[in-house]
DNA sequence: ATTATTAGATAGTGCTAGTATCCAATGTCA
DNA sequence: TGACATTGGATACTAGCACTATCTAATAAT
């Protein structure tokens, strides 16, 4: 097909499927001439997945094009690719150098994972972002203890053992890796969007006590 | 304490400062003459609110500017700003009319929430991201099941119990508000780090097949 | 009296995610 | 064959966001 019809096809203007290109974000079509290119079905279905990307799980265009990469590599081994990817979608957060609540966050997760004995690489950004995390909520005077981190980190791991467990066994390296990503960010959504949803029903049960207003 | 002495135990540069004041993120100083204003505590905490929402949270400047407003709103009932805070949190996904896929997921999750009982207001942003995740989790392929959804769902509402159950009961509105404001945002980031490390440690005890690079 | 600081207004910056325009080469249809 | 549309490729432009900088007049500190 041609860059119109993918176009069309996908609802994604051509101005932006040629920004994609640019961007590395689509392999090129076949080039056919000098003027006409031909697009074939994994383009479609490649520029589905980064419009998900985009629309639902609103990543910046800079990390889909470090998850396509990591999807891409062949030389990638397929068990790494999850991390890689995994590794590419959420910004790493500095330290902080030399700040003793930075520290004690940083190695209360340290802690928490190593007494799990969760396999996790000792530089993933998730171990920043969590130790920020609960930094700041100590910080603005929420105390955070194990336990409540353990109680997470055990919800977690009852939902990634379904997750990771219902993936097709042999699909193909690229639809596997693709299927790995989508999951991963598209179920964050879920998650998140059930976070919420919980919060605002059980906030509907709680008796809320009757503040004056200026208390 | 003066601009400078705000800007200083805060870390937040004067210019920053300024420009939450125009945003309306921060209340204006007691104005003790023309040329200076008087901050107290309660600025600070704000500012340390703020950056905190928009370093760990990563909420959009107008998003904070909402939720903020809904906290200090005083004619707002106590039990309606913890609802009125989430949709501020969560950009509104517009419908896209007249599509199946849409409808389709749009009525599962609303059958779902209906069968849970659960009290969530027709209108909860919340709702349609959770039907747009699902709609497209479909459209590329990955079945979602109401069982699917269902656990889901239930790891949702056994940590929404504690988070909200733990709220402090009689703190004076304001600290409760910001209280519920600032688990909501920081435990989402504590919540979706735990599922990136629990998907990484069960990704790693996963036996992936080897397959051949060009499959 | 000189220097520094401030409120308030306005303007400028860097980044992101597209959009738009232009060109020459090439298709397509009458 | 000629008029017209489409394409790849390059370049330029735009809107929105979150600051950041500059300027002015008034005031405070020394």
């Amino acid at each position: 097909m041609r860059l119109s019809e993918l176009s069309e096809r996908s609802g994604v203007p051509v101005a932006t499927i040629k920004y994609y290109l640019r961007e590395g974000l689509l392999p090129p079509g076949e080039a056919v001439s000098a003027t006409r290119s031909e697009y074939g079905q994994e383009h479609l279905r490649r520029l589905r997945l980064v419009r998900a990307l985009v629309e639902v799980g609103q990543l910046p265009i800079a990390s889909i094009r470090r998850v396509l990469a990591a999807a891409d590599d062949e030389h990638e081994p397929l068990h790494l690719v999850l991390g890689t990817a995994l590794y590419a979608l959420s910004p790493r957060v500095e330290p902080a150098a030399d700040d003793p609540e930075w520290e004690r966050a940083e190695s209360d997760v340290n802690a928490l994972l190593g007494g799990l004995g969760w396999r996790v690489d000792r530089t993933a950004p998730a171990r920043g972002r969590l130790a920020q995390a609960v930094m700041t909520l100590r910080r603005l005077g929420h105390p955070v203890s194990m336990d409540d981190l353990r109680s997470y980190a055990e919800s977690a791991a009852r939902r990634a053992t379904t997750e990771i467990g219902s993936l097709p066994a042999d699909a193909g390296r690229l639809a596997m890796v693709e299927a790995v990503v989508v999951r991963s960010v598209l179920y964050d959504q879920v998650a998140l969007a059930f976070r919420h949803l919980a919060q605002e029903n059980e906030s509907a049960h709680r008796p809320w006590p009757h503040l004056p207003p200026g208390s």
